[in-house]
DNA sequence: CGACGAGATGAATCGCATA
DNA sequence: GTATGCGATTCATCTCGTC
């Protein structure tokens, strides 16, 4: 089953003594259905999925029954609800397979066209996924549509899922904004088609597989949703286009495969990535990931002293910081955070940003002195 | 039932003998809930439906923007159902209903988000209307993500689909290539949200409804999927978009709309609509920017490396690329921006032009590498 | 009258660590 | 498990008031 069999054959991103502890699936491309493959994983082992499962519902290629039983291509509305019925039941056998391999805490991407996410989305909300977000790939340079009967299918839609309600899931949300220029970024992606050089070609100069996906669309997904050295599993790994991301950003992969061409292809592929490693690997980090300060800390430091008078940016409210920590209005006594909410009347306030010190004349937010504490405390 | 009882209040398109035999329900309101309202309407009588039915949207408590000012979010009643099996129920009777009365030759439009989308799509197969494209409004400005927990939430998807495979539906193909300068209409739509003059407000200057849809959106399904006298009708009528700009195109529209205040928001607005006459139907065309290229497709698109440094053109300051997409100096990291402008002492900085890379022993702005992306992204 | 800045707002499934 | 409290978080666009 294991391709890939001896050893971590393309490296493990981040070599640590947990090395004697990988499992021998890491890193490699698993033979056969995804249903049956995934059984030699254990639950809740992998970060991340990527998915672009097969969606050729009116072509009737490779679709299969959960039984292996072909279903036939059909034309008739009738036919055609049966069709969708066996595309419903794979969808949820394989979603179902994903789901138990998914550490709760995981995300999952599905990939598709009008064919098949429809079918795809309704599928993991009856599963009890928890959609996160629809992203777009808007492609600058798709086929036109020649008979001129619809619109130029321009775009395909992934589906970004959380295995439930309450997973924390991982999003770099700092790390993205940086890569956006300082914007958020948002759910429609313009990227090119994967075309020329990166495109995999046979011997002949054929296409290696009908839809590999561009390499770019990869690398915002594991930026997005996935930290160095986590494990990246795509159950229709195809040419391999995750996994030579997954390295070429320090994450680990598993894929699953059927067809030993596409296994050929993707396995040599991914050996000439060149992985990234270090403190390129490291990520935009926003306040979240900051120590904690305590407010008395600034008083400890003697930053500020007890009596001090705070205002807010404009001078309207008023406060005086108290030996204890605690802040007192005209009508408040209570934190930072507690006080600001209630001299505004509102039902929250960032204390730290709020209240402000005066100093050579100009007023400073009290944040500028948690700084100077966190400053101290880095080595 | 009948808002507008008598003759045709808004009047005919096109004055002709078939006049006599207009029914009545031609371009008035009919209130109630759809699926009853329907029955009012004879089988195979209108040309086109454009339906924006309730998104399911499932919201939890109160949403504050950073600034502490609370989100006026769509929380009406008609937005709430008991679970995903309602909201199936309620889809497939409607959808239902208007098939019914669709034409065999006509067509569907329905918008949603990834709420509700994917259950519509999946019962839209399901009962054997066939997809003919599902088209993404791209919001120019979206509401921002203010937790910073998800992308941008930027656009929207509509389901066009005909009532059967074989349909012989409306698609006014050399229309829209004129309309989009001789390219090919694709299935990305890219306009603003509706607000400013165009969004109702009542008298006290609150909008009149949640979700009203801009006009240009539904310029482009008109000219796309209908003639002129065509029937359109809308069974979630709302404050009447639909109706406002079929009057405005030439178009007949009838719909159906269970609340008083949206009816008479709706009557007033299409009946103060000038209906366009002849050939001068000039529409709106979506603004055509220069595609703005987040730093980080550099990386994507390997034009860049994780670790390559970048410098100032004096070689004075330099920086690692990560891989995430953002920057990293002796002592700060952040995009390129930020840490261009840290790395100098200043306020701001554009990253592009202050960066440079070396080749071949000179300098270039990475601003050159942009330019390759803008040209891969053009069509 | 124009420039400028402050304020408002849009279909939103929008915490997390510590006790 | 649950309760408590810190404190992080926004983009494009339009309106309106002031200078």
């Amino acid at each position: 089953m294991t391709v890939l069999r001896t050893g971590v054959p393309f490296g493990a991103p981040q070599k640590t003594q947990d090395d004697l502890v990988r499992p021998a699936w890491l890193n490699t491309i698993l033979k056969g259905d995804c249903v049956a493959a995934l059984e030699k994983l254990p639950s809740r082992s992998v970060d991340l999925v990527f998915a672009d499962p097969p969606y050729n519902l009116q072509l009737g290629g490779d679709l299969h029954r959960p039984d292996q039983s072909r279903v036939d291509a059909c034309d008739d509305a009738w036919d055609q609800f049966d069709s969708f019925e066996a595309y419903d039941a794979f969808t949820r056998a394989w979603l179902l397979a994903v789901r138990r391999v998914l550490k709760k805490d995981g995300s999952i991407w599905v990939i598709g066209s009008y064919h098949n996410i429809f079918r795809v989305g309704a599928i993991l909300q009856d599963l009890g996924f928890w959609i996160l977000n629809d992203v777009v790939w808007v492609k600058s340079n798709p086929m036109p549509n020649f008979r001129g009967k619809r619109l130029t299918n321009a775009h395909e839609t992934m589906i970004w899922a959380a295995p439930s309600k309450d997973a924390r899931y991982t999003f770099n949300y700092d790390a993205l904004k940086a890569f956006n220029d300082d914007l958020q970024m948002r759910s429609d992606w313009h990227l090119p088609l994967c075309t020329g050089a990166e495109r995999l070609k046979d011997g002949g100069g054929q296409k290696v597989h009908p839809t590999q996906k561009p390499e770019a669309l990869l690398y915002r997904v594991l930026t997005a949703s996935s930290k160095p050295d986590d494990i990246v599993l795509d159950p229709f790994f195809g040419t391999g286009t995750t996994g030579a991301v997954a390295r070429k950003l320090g994450r680990n992969f598993v894929g699953v495969e059927r067809e030993q061409a596409y296994i050929d292809a993707a396995t040599a592929r991914i050996a000439a990535v060149e992985p990234a490693s270090g403190a390129c690997l490291d990520m935009q980090k926003g306040k979240r990931a900051e120590p904690r300060i305590p407010f008395g800390s600034l008083l400890e430091a003697g930053l500020l002293q007890p009596g001090a008078t705070l205002t807010c940016s404009k001078g309207r409210h008023k406060a005086i910081v108290r030996a204890d920590g605690s802040l007192a209005s005209a009508d408040h006594t209570g934190s930072i955070h507690k006080v600001g909410a209630l001299v505004q009347g509102a039902d929250a306030c960032n204390g730290w940003t709020f209240w402000h010190i005066e100093e050579d004349g100009t007023r400073a937010p009290i944040d500028a002195l948690r700084q100077i504490i966190r400053s101290r405390l880095r080595p």
